[in-house]
DNA sequence: TGTACATCAGTGAACGCGCGTTCACTGATGTAC
DNA sequence: TGTACATCAGTGAACGCGCGTTCACTGATGTAC
């Protein structure tokens, strides 16, 4: 409410001496310099620079430059979950338009959230060391699984694929397809066909494949 | 021809004042610190440390840092190529077995030859700006283009996919399966099977899809 | 409600470091005559 | 075969820069009484 709050600064809505949002504020930074520089064009202290905050600053919230990485990941992630979460819509209106909903939504989050897609895949964090990055990775790619438990539901039980292995599959073909024909930002290898397209058709004969269709 | 050659040197085998064999000297150097530190973790000053050379030395064979870079991506796509190549065999014994032999050095070479594919895939060098490397990733496609090719001759006509759009697929495929399970380097998702049995698993469901077998 | 104090979240100056790149140079090599 | 010279492929010192990190510090905030 008014002119009168004149302390605020152009770097994240700052207001006064505590930052009060720094942590929010550093990932955002971390997100656009990697959108403008690549995922190995981000540097601790033009985050901070970003930040509108001295370079000391993020010491308080976080251990050191892999850290902030690795938070940058695990939001990514998250919000990677959410969309194909909101993509399955509970699997309706059927577990077959639903699961293609959400290979699509893989894409589309990988087109929209370029940077964060970067952080997960790119930068070089692994879960491996980090439980939590690990944990909010396990989520996404369990949205995957239950989507092919739903599909492979709808098949006669003498014919069912294991789940986990369809699962790996079209989290692999998605990834492929993503990797290599749907990123923007970087020059890959064009092709005739957008990547919708040909996750599309390569979901679809691969369901064809299992006998999932058709 | 013996003793008296006392000024070899530790660091590549350098005689004398001229080192005779730089450029692969440095891409060699690349490719070790790829492998110890990951594609960021590369120096143009430490190449050149590494070859043994002063610090200026590389700008006599490569214009900048990403020239090294580039070049080092364009040796791994045509080593690459190579190797599709050589597990093709001619489409001998038969274009069916060849090609899950070109899918499985794909697969290989990622495994055998991290540094290389990570200066490849992960580096972010772009076959965009570089019509070389741009040539060299071409052929590698190529034998998979052609792989699959010879697998859709095997198919009665009318029921023949398009060449371009199934080579696409299994570039995908094999992409995704390699990025995602296939690297020991980096804490990637530990599944229940391995990379190769996923891969080839894979396969066979796109190929049953498609009716090119069974 | 007021005050004392602990704690939290910043500052800003400083550090040592390795980087990419340049420069004038020099030793080694190849070639013309 | 010998010699003069152009060219090639190195040297090594120097540069300015931005980085990650530390330090003693200080302003703002929250809480106990």
């Amino acid at each position: 409410m008014g002119g009168t709050n004149t302390s605020e600064d152009d770097q994240g809505g700052r207001k006064g001496y505590h930052h009060g949002n720094l942590r929010e504020a550093l990932v955002d930074a971390v997100l656009k310099l990697i959108s403008e520089k690549g995922p190995n064009g981000f540097s601790f202290a033009e985050a901070a620079r970003r930040a509108g905050v001295s370079p000391a600053a993020p010491y308080r919230h976080f251990k050191d430059r892999d850290a902030l990485m690795a938070e940058t990941a695990k939001r990514g992630f998250d919000l990677f979950a959410d969309a194909l979460e909101r993509a399955w819509n509970g699997g309706a209106p059927s577990p077959l338009s639903s699961f293609e909903a959400v290979e699509r939504a893989y894409l589309n989050f990988a087109r929209r959230e370029p940077a964060y897609f970067a952080a997960m895949f790119e930068a070089g964090v692994s879960g491996e060391t980090d439980p939590e990055l690990r944990a909010a990775g396990d989520r996404a790619f369990r949205v995957l699984e239950n989507a092919c438990a739903a599909v492979i539901a709808t098949m006669p039980p003498d014919r069912r694929p294991p789940v986990l292995m369809m699962a790996h599959h079209i989290w692999a073909m998605a990834h492929g397809v993503t990797a290599l024909f749907g990123r923007t930002d970087q020059g890959r290898r064009p092709a005739p066909f957008s990547a919708e397209d040909l996750l599309e058709a390569g979901t679809a004969v691969y369901l064809r494949g299992l006998g999932a269709i058709e």
